[in-house]
DNA sequence: GACGTATACTTGAGGACGCAATGATCATAG
DNA sequence: CTATGATCATTGCGTCCTCAAGTATACGTC
């Protein structure tokens, strides 16, 4: 046997002890559910996490195109993060470019009819992998009440400019 | 406005319809809050949030060491992980190693002197960080409802199934 | 029209981190 | 003592993502 039976949390061995407050277990609830959701994701349907959040932002978006900017905010993505997110997603198809006519520094992507496929295939299992790992966990009433105090958190600083 | 057994959507392709569940805001709060309290930390201590993560781990261990895979499952990194990251804290001298006497595999991280100055110097300004943009926006017993909330969710599976 | 500034997007460089493979060491059963 | 199997740690490699810089376009002002 091991000649450690230390804890895998001891508490307070000096002062005020061990911080184990509301934002440290929301970094590590974050680390772990995305860490399995994202695995399941990625061996089931070959997809990041963000490339189902981008494709699930493009299948409810009108005409299922976005300009990649308003993309990238939806997401909270940076401009080059989603341009590289984008190479990936055009590469296996699911989404193409469009150039926009009125404005050429504009390019939409475009939900394909593969990537439309795709999304709903992947839907699913991910929702139901969501809902156990996360929903589940919590009565509907729980849900609302988390939902509406992760609302009063900050979104975005990133140099916002809201109209279009 | 029943609320769908189904999810998630409450949306209709009209103007940016999107899924905005306690899972999408938990998303994009944890995005755009790391986002802010990491800048907020480079700028003014050059330490990544992992960095103070483990810093503070180490200030609260029994003898300010710990052994380095207890600290990766304590952050929720991996071994791969927490190596990368000590070397990098050793590099700049707020952690040092120590080899283990009645084990020779294990190794301890432990904070040096410098690493103490450097832990008990940058708290404040982040814990102040974290009050503002997080801690802030809830009264003290919206503060537990969340935490309690969070202890829900499922932490680590590290490694093995342990089935009970 | 020329000029200045704001916006959209891309690219190069680099950091953080996971996974898989490897080496070293311990523990235990034969 | 040796074989087998865990456990701790490191390393190679690849991915995701950010920042800073660069390019192209739009638009307001003179």
């Amino acid at each position: 046997m091991s000649s450690q039976l230390l804890s895998t949390q001891a508490s307070s061995p000096g002062s005020g002890g061990l911080p184990d407050t509301a934002w440290v277990r929301f970094l590590r609830a974050h680390a772990a559910l995305t860490r399995e959701l994202s695995s399941r994701l990625e061996a089931l349907h070959e997809l990041t996490l963000s490339d189902f959040d981008v494709l699930v932002q493009l299948y409810y978006a009108e005409g299922r195109r976005m300009r990649r900017i308003d993309l990238a905010r939806s997401v909270l993505l940076t401009a080059s993060g989603i341009t590289r997110l984008l190479d990936g997603l055009e590469r296996s198809g699911l989404v193409a470019r469009e150039r926009c006519a009125s404005d050429a520094r504009v390019t939409y992507a475009v939900l394909t009819e593969s990537g439309m496929r795709k999304i709903e295939d992947a839907r699913e299992s991910h929702l139901a992998d969501i809902e156990e790992l996360f929903g589940s966990r919590f009565s509907p009433e729980e849900r609302d009440q988390l939902a509406d105090l992760l609302a009063r958190l900050p979104l975005a600083h990133t140099s916002e400019a809201c109209s279009q």
